[in-house]
DNA sequence: CGCGTTTGACCCGCGC
DNA sequence: GCGCGGGTCAAACGCG
């Protein structure tokens, strides 16, 4: 994978040396690029982002000063935003992966619904429209969003840590484009539903306005490209990114009559960052396929410590919170304020309700109760975290509390 | 053999 | 009108 990578980078970067000797056109994309790059790799902690509330910069803070601190990434004591008992039990040195994490999630959504938060935390930004989320971060990673998506951070990978900021990919496009891409990605949705044929193209160029599928974007400190969030995913086409040495990768939702895609790019400004974002809704719960599982409990992460390219990759949790606000339900109405709307819709400005599973990685509601029984669960902090980690979430909460 | 990836061609919208 | 860039298609290919 990473040798891959690696080529990958040379190859882009060539392609990135020509584009940046011959075109000016690009100086301003790539400007808005080295924004939102610099606005993620520059400052080393997550203080440094511009947050819309001082709740969410103090969570920042607390993410940049101790590294790892959920607490500081997630809403209460009791809000768990991951449940780690996967490390426990299988790996717990080896935080593998976000994909674990989201699973853990879900375990934990279907297991007390209401009583407790996700774990991502959402942080809209003031100007963009951008969203942040924390997760532990191994690594100090600052990012900032720009564009018009939700943007999620989250660890990914022993050797990966996430944060997220806008999605660059978005955030790219988003000053300039986001109009007209909002557009395209209505297209593609009839695309894939008429895919195929070059009539069907044209016809779905008779409904060009639509409204775009909810899209989401997530930053992931990782170095690996395709996180495994329990869906199956297909990849159906890359490109290389403009002014970027890495290309973007495509990719679909496997299920029969899901349109859910994904983007997957690197950052061309630190390659640790793996920018994902998602588009659409799952209208299934996880995948149960021939040879698949129910993703959320039999990731191929935990196995093997990272997925392949493939078939299974990052997605975003759907978090119940990732509501806009004036639709969220209200759970833990205490730190309810700082749960904040990840999902949006760049397309008009506003944030939309993708439904109860909104986000296209998560489809809680329709979780299988099944999936509850895998992991040990006592209601209690303890059933979802390792012991440091634990500690290190009691320790910011209290210091969180301490401070209100 | 089925499924997923690769990759060049193609479509489309936008800006100049 | 043209070129560019994002996004998608689909044939070829690889892998288990």
């Amino acid at each position: 994978m990473e040798k891959k990578i690696e080529e990958d980078h040379h190859q882009h970067q060539q392609q990135k040396e020509q584009l940046n000797s011959t075109k000016n056109t690009d100086k301003k994309i790539d400007q808005q690029e080295q924004q939102i790059s610099q606005a993620s790799s520059s400052s080393p902690h997550m203080a440094n982002l511009v947050t819309s509330s001082d709740y969410h910069l103090h969570q920042l803070e607390l993410a940049g000063n101790n590294n790892i601190n959920l607490s500081s990434i997630f809403d209460t004591p009791t809000s768990l935003p991951f449940p780690y008992s996967y490390f426990d039990d299988n790996s717990s040195n080896n935080p593998n992966s976000f994909l674990d994490l989201l699973r853990q999630d879900q375990h934990q959504f279907a297991s007390s619904s209401n009583s407790s938060s996700f774990s991502f935390d959402a942080f809209p930004l003031q100007n963009n429209n951008m969203f942040f989320t924390d997760l532990p971060l191994p690594q100090p990673v600052t990012t900032r969003a720009e564009s018009s998506e939700v943007v999620n951070t989250a660890p990914t990978s022993p050797n990966s840590t996430s944060v997220s900021s806008s999605s660059n990919e978005a955030a790219a496009n988003d000053n300039n484009t986001n109009k007209e891409v909002t557009v395209k990605d209505r297209e593609e949705g009839d695309q894939q539903e008429h895919k195929g044929t070059k009539p069907q193209l044209k016809a779905k160029k008779k409904n060009p306005k639509k409204a775009r599928e909810a899209r989401f974007a997530f930053l992931t400190k990782s170095d690996i490209d395709n996180l495994d969030d329990g869906y199956r995913w297909r990849k159906y086409g890359q490109k290389a990114v403009k002014n970027s040495p890495y290309p973007r990768s495509y990719y679909r939702c496997t299920t029969v009559g899901c349109g859910v895609k994904k983007r997957v790019e690197r950052s061309s400004d630190d390659p640790s960052i793996v920018m994902t974002t998602y588009e659409g809704q799952h209208s299934h719960p996880f995948p149960m396929t021939p040879r698949g599982h129910i993703g959320m409990l039999t990731s191929p992460i935990l196995d093997h410590g990272a997925t392949t390219a493939s078939s299974s990759s990052f997605s975003i949790p759907q978090p119940r919170y990732l509501l806009p606000q004036h639709q969220q339900q209200p759970y833990n109405s205490m730190y309810n304020t700082s749960l904040n709307i990840i999902n949006r819709s760049s397309s008009d400005g506003t944030f939309i309700n993708p439904g109860s599973s909104s986000f296209p990685g998560f489809g809680y509601d329709h979780m299988p109760q099944a999936s509850t029984s895998v992991i040990r669960d006592h209601g209690l902090l303890q059933d979802i975290l390792p012991s440091q980690i634990r500690e290190d979430t009691i320790k910011s909460q209290t210091n969180e509390e301490d401070k209100k």
